[in-house]
DNA sequence: CCCGACTGAATGAATCCTCACTCAGTCAGC
DNA sequence: GCTGACTGAGTGAGGATTCATTCAGTCGGG
């Protein structure tokens, strides 16, 4: 009903139930875990028919697979942006921690769905680290390493590789714990500290 | 019925079926999922009829919990009696690192279930988390830091519990890493290389 | 303006398949 | 022959997906 002006009518701007549709799913999946949500929970949850849900997605994977696909594309093309500005590698990498953190931190559903649901399949891990997006933030996080390292401030004898992940994973496992504490305490400052000590173990002798 | 002779005849004395069934459920939790397993494929690879598992247990969620449970106590008794050996807490935690990828590289399968299907639902990471063994684990960690602490060894302005969760994170995503990469390494030698970084950046100056 | 034909998005009951689990039997050992 | 470990076909529930139907909105012609 209403002021309905129907130039955006005609085309709900294509997104508006698509949209619903995806974030009831991050709620659902975030809740009751992929496999025990049903997609009429996630129908119900988007104010939507259970057949509604298959005109913009093909099958429940699909709606996972986009969950992440859409908050990935983001968080990197925001990523680089703001990296862009920077040019102290060091300060670089505090960055990419915080940016990392801030983003888990501020959606704690979608936070659910990347630390705990879609580690939930070997296919799934395969694909999307195949797939290229977790491997092109790992090699984010490499190159800047590497820079950091031709320039003299990091040691030169570690092994990037390693670094880049043993980073990822200090982070992966603050947003992780967090999400499972009970406790509510604040994500973001715990890039600070980790960089810390992080840094300091990584950077060249003075 | 119960009668005391019966100690250990309520089961067969050497638990031939179960042990089978266990492996044979971790080979094909790591191969499918656990969501994606049918506990007749667990039966076939164990040899067994379906019917047999429910001999053994109560249901297939109970399987993957046994898994979980006989793993850890395990390497948790293991490595308690390893670490007891040694005093300065910088080589404890070298020693912890190198368990910890240690147990995990000598069992693919395992370390799959460990890695990725235990990770798959909220409900399973909570209780897991908060049935104590994950606690115990970080808390160990703790210790072993707090200890050097006090000892001067380590930092003193440092937080301890994120510390601890910053060298498990670092372990985890080795670990995780491995199990996902085609490439064929060894996993244990990372552990001293994180070990490096990690120490080198919690030491306290000299 | 109003009408009737038309469109296609949305619906949700019905379909149909997939398993986890059960239980009536079989069989081996004593 | 009895016991109890073992079997595996069968069952029933659950839930993803489909599709016949509805109906709000559009549009051309009068």
């Amino acid at each position: 009903m209403g002021t309905a002006r129907s130039l955006s009518t005609v085309r709900p701007v294509v997104n508006d139930k698509r949209e619903a549709i995806l974030r009831a799913a991050t709620q659902v999946f975030a809740r009751n875990g992929y496999f025990n949500s049903k997609v009429a929970d996630i129908a119900r949850a988007a104010g939507v028919a259970d057949g509604t849900v298959y005109l913009y997605f093909k099958s429940k994977e699909e709606i996972l697979h986009s969950i992440f696909d859409a908050a990935m594309e983001e968080a990197i093309h925001a990523g680089r942006k703001e990296l862009e500005a920077i040019d102290d590698p060091r300060e670089k990498l505090r960055r990419i921690a915080r940016l990392h953190l801030e983003r888990l931190g501020a959606d704690r559903d979608l936070a659910v769905v990347f630390q705990v649901e879609l580690r939930g399949s070997t296919k799934f891990m395969e694909e999307f680290s195949a797939a290229g997006f977790f491997a092109e933030y790992l090699g984010m996080i490499r190159a800047t390493f590497e820079e950091g390292q031709r320039a003299g401030i990091f040691r030169r004898e570690l092994n990037a590789k390693l670094v880049a992940k043993m980073l990822f994973g200090a982070l992966d496992e603050m947003a992780t714990n967090w999400i499972l504490s009970r406790r509510r305490y604040k994500l973001v400052p715990m890039a600070d500290e980790v960089m810390d000590i992080f840094l300091n173990g990584v950077s060249a002798a003075i």
